[in-house]
DNA sequence: GGACCACGGTGACTTTAGTCACTGACTTTC
DNA sequence: GAAAGTCAGTGACTAAAGTCACCGTGGTCC
C-alpha cells in the first residue's frame, strides 16, 4: 500500500492513471510498493524473469546492453511518467529481458505487480493507449540509434550526447563512452578535439558546452 | 472486395481475423484491396503519412533505413502472416513513417484502411494482443540489431546472415552489403574469404553455404 | 557481333576506431 | 599525510572499415 503523498505523486505524474474507477485505483495499487533506488542499482538484466512494471517519479532508469567484452551501449532512458517498454515488452510476450536496467541517481519507483498491469492492459483502454503511444515512440527512437550507430561516425554521436543534456554535464568519461558503446581513450580525444574548437570547456567529470550550434552542426541536425 | 481464393488465403495466413464476427469480417474485408507488388516496389519512405496496414500473403517487406551517402541497412523483414509494426506503430502514434519499407520478389498483400486497422485495434482482442506480441517480438528484434551493429565486426555479422537463409543463396553482393549497412567491397572481400577456407562456394549471383557450423561459430552463436 | 551494363574481383590507400601502456592529477580513506 | 583508487591525458601501435580506381566477365539488347 502507498501513503497519501506518493499515491498523489503517481497520479501526477501518470495522469492516465486518475481516469480509472476509485475502485480499480484502489485495488491496483493496493500491491504496489514504493521504493528508493540507489544510483548504480541494476533493476533488471539481460535474461531475467519479469517481476513488474516500475512507474517512476523521480530519477530514471537507463536501459543498457552489454557487450562481452565489457562495453556498453545505452538504449534509451526512461524517466518519470514514462514507461519502460521492454518490461512491457517481456509481459505482453512473456520472455525474458533482453538488456539490463540501471536506476540513475535518486530514483524513486513504484512497482506495479504484472497482474495488476495485465489487468489494466485489458480492461482500460486509456492505460493501454498510453503504454502502447510510448511503445511506438521508443520503436522510432531504436530504429533512430541504429541509424546514428551504423552510420555516423564517433564524434557526430558524442557532439549530439553532449547537446542534448543542459550544460554543465556532470559524468566521467567511461560513462559518455558508455552511453555510446565506445571506450574512454576516444571520447577523451575526441573532447579535447572539441575543447580545442572552443566548442566546450574541460573540467573534472564536468563539461561545460559553449558552442551548441557548432555542435548540432557536427551531429549533422 | 475481395474473392473467394484470397479471402481464405488470408484467413490462413492470419487465423486472428478468422476468430472475428462474421459480420465485423465482412465488414473490414469489403474495403481491403488485394495487389501484386513487383519487386524493389517502395511500399512506403520515410516522412510519408501512413495509408494503410499490410496484411503479406506472398513474398515479404524488408524495412530498411537509407542513410544520405546511398547506403543502406535493412532494421527487419516481414513475411507472410507477420505484422509490419512499423506500420501499427504510424497508425497507433499518428506519426509519419521513419524508414523505407521495399517489396522483395513475388509479393502480394491486402491493404486494410487505416480505420479498419484501428477498429480492430480496439474491438478485437485477439488481434490487439496479435499485434501487440509481434511489437514486442520486432523490439527485441531491434535491440538485438543495435548491439550486433555496435559490437560486432563484419564477418560475424556477414556469417550470421549467410546461415540465416536456405542454403543457395541468390543475391549480388550489393544487396547482401545493403542488409548489413556496409559496402559492396567488403562484402566480396570477406566472402571471399569464407570461400578460402572452404566455408562457401561462390557463383554469380549466388552462395552455396558449405560449412554452416564454421560460420555460426564466427557468428558467436 | 558490337555496345552496353550489371556484377564482382582486387590492389593501394585513407580514415576511423580501438588497444596498450604508462603518466600525472585529484580524492578518499585510514 | 601516505597509500590507494578513480579519472583523465597521451603516444605508439594495430585493426577494421571504407574509398578509389580500375579491370574482367558474362549477359542483354539492338
Amino acid at each position: 500500500m502507498l501513503n497519501e503523498n506518493i499515491r498523489a505523486n503517481l497520479l501526477q505524474h501518470y495522469p492516465v492513471l486518475a481516469g480509472l474507477p476509485p475502485a480499480t485505483l484502489d485495488d491496483v495499487l493496493s500491491n504496489a510498493t514504493a521504493m528508493d533506488v540507489p544510483e548504480g542499482t541494476i533493476l533488471f538484466d539481460e535474461g531475467q524473469h519479469c517481476q513488474g512494471f516500475p512507474l517512476i517519479l523521480a530519477g530514471g532508469v537507463r536501459v543498457v546492453k552489454a557487450a562481452p567484452n565489457g562495453r556498453e551501449l545505452r538504449l534509451y532512458r526512461v524517466g518519470p511518467g514514462e514507461s519502460c517498454i521492454l518490461t512491457s515488452s517481456c509481459l505482453i510476450g512473456q520472455t525474458g529481458y533482453h538488456a539490463r536496467g540501471v536506476a540513475e541517481a535518486g530514483t524513486t519507483l513504484v512497482a506495479l505487480p504484472a497482474t495488476a498491469f495485465r489487468t489494466l492492459l485489458t480492461n482500460h483502454p486509456p492505460f493501454r493507449d498510453y503504454v502502447f503511444r510510448l511503445f511506438s515512440e521508443r520503436m522510432t527512437d531504436l530504429m533512430q540509434l541504429v541509424t546514428e550507430v551504423a552510420f555516423q561516425k564517433l564524434d557526430q554521436r558524442l557532439a549530439a550526447l553532449l547537446v542534448s543534456r543542459p550544460s554543465p554535464i556532470h559524468a566521467t568519461h567511461q560513462a559518455l563512452a558508455d552511453e555510446l558503446g565506445s571506450v574512454r581513450e576516444m571520447v577523451s580525444r575526441l573532447l579535447k578535439h572539441f575543447e580545442e574548437h572552443g566548442w566546450i570547456h574541460l573540467g573534472r567529470e564536468q563539461i561545460e558546452v559553449r558552442d551548441a550550434n557548432a555542435l548540432k552542426n557536427l551531429a549533422g541536425h
